[in-house]
DNA sequence: AAAACTGTAACATTTTTTATTACTTTTAAA
DNA sequence: TTTAAAAGTAATAAAAAATGTTACAGTTTT
């Protein structure tokens, strides 16, 4: 999974930064973006391993923020859940008989790298809480 | 088409831009990419709309240059191939009731309409020129 | 013990992207 | 003046990626 992760991320832990004592449910978290309850799980599966969150099992389990809204940034989310933003490469093994064909994914790495750094540094500046504090 | 597209016409106009005289033949040009012509043809026939190249049909025909490669900018490219580069939105339709979930893509657009500024920022200080130099 | 959770793997479905075919039109050259 | 080599384009097919579902094991509270 790619494309999704950032916007299901950023939506769960807008909710927990709303609910910062209560451990939601994977079901409660779902409902409120329309989706099944797995794909939630499978995101914060995620940030735990990222140690932004912590999940309780059993009856009346769920997920809580551990880090402060003030100290994540949506550059961390970003990181976490996307590779890299990309305007696409050519797929199908250029010709490396041609000069153009041989190195045109090599510069559109770098000019998409460039772009990456831009993103990051943007993103770094944005906190949790900032985003948050939009709703 | 979403994904590719970028790619595909700066590879076709890097490509012309190193024979200005000649008019190349979608073959060709699908062979420097391993693509299928039609696939060419049809990101040629969206540069034409935009006036960036001509084509010649009948034997010995192709597509050529119309402007200088000084004059075109990787964020006209940019704009005429892509949309905008999200991070991914919530799609199903979230949960109205919810107070984040009513905004979240609201929000979302927000920043990435800021990210989508800054990129295009970047790619209108390289010109084709430039990135044809490269190679 | 029952109920309400998380965790996760396997599988299914849907959507998007990419590729192909088929056919029309145009032009240059033999 | 016929043939070959090209563009233009719509319709369809295939492949890849993303998203969704099921099923079930494990955990914790009541």
């Amino acid at each position: 999974m790619i494309s999704g992760k950032f916007a299901i991320t950023l939506h769960i832990l807008t909710l927990l930064s709303k609910f910062p004592d209560d451990y939601l449910s994977s079901d409660f978290i779902a409902g409120s973006m329309n989706l099944h309850p797995v794909l939630v799980r499978k995101e914060i599966a995620n940030l735990k391993k990222n140690n932004i969150v912590e999940s309780k099992e059993g009856k009346n389990g769920g997920t809580r923020l551990l880090k402060s809204t003030s100290k994540i940034t949506l550059d961390d989310i970003f990181k976490m859940t996307f590779d890299t933003v990309t305007l696409g490469f050519s797929k199908n093994k250029p010709n490396p008989d041609c000069p153009i064909g041989r190195q045109i994914n090599e510069n559109l790495e770098n000019l998409y790298e460039d772009i990456n750094q831009r993103i990051g540094l943007q993103l770094s500046g944005i906190t949790l809480e900032d985003f948050s504090n939009k709703f």
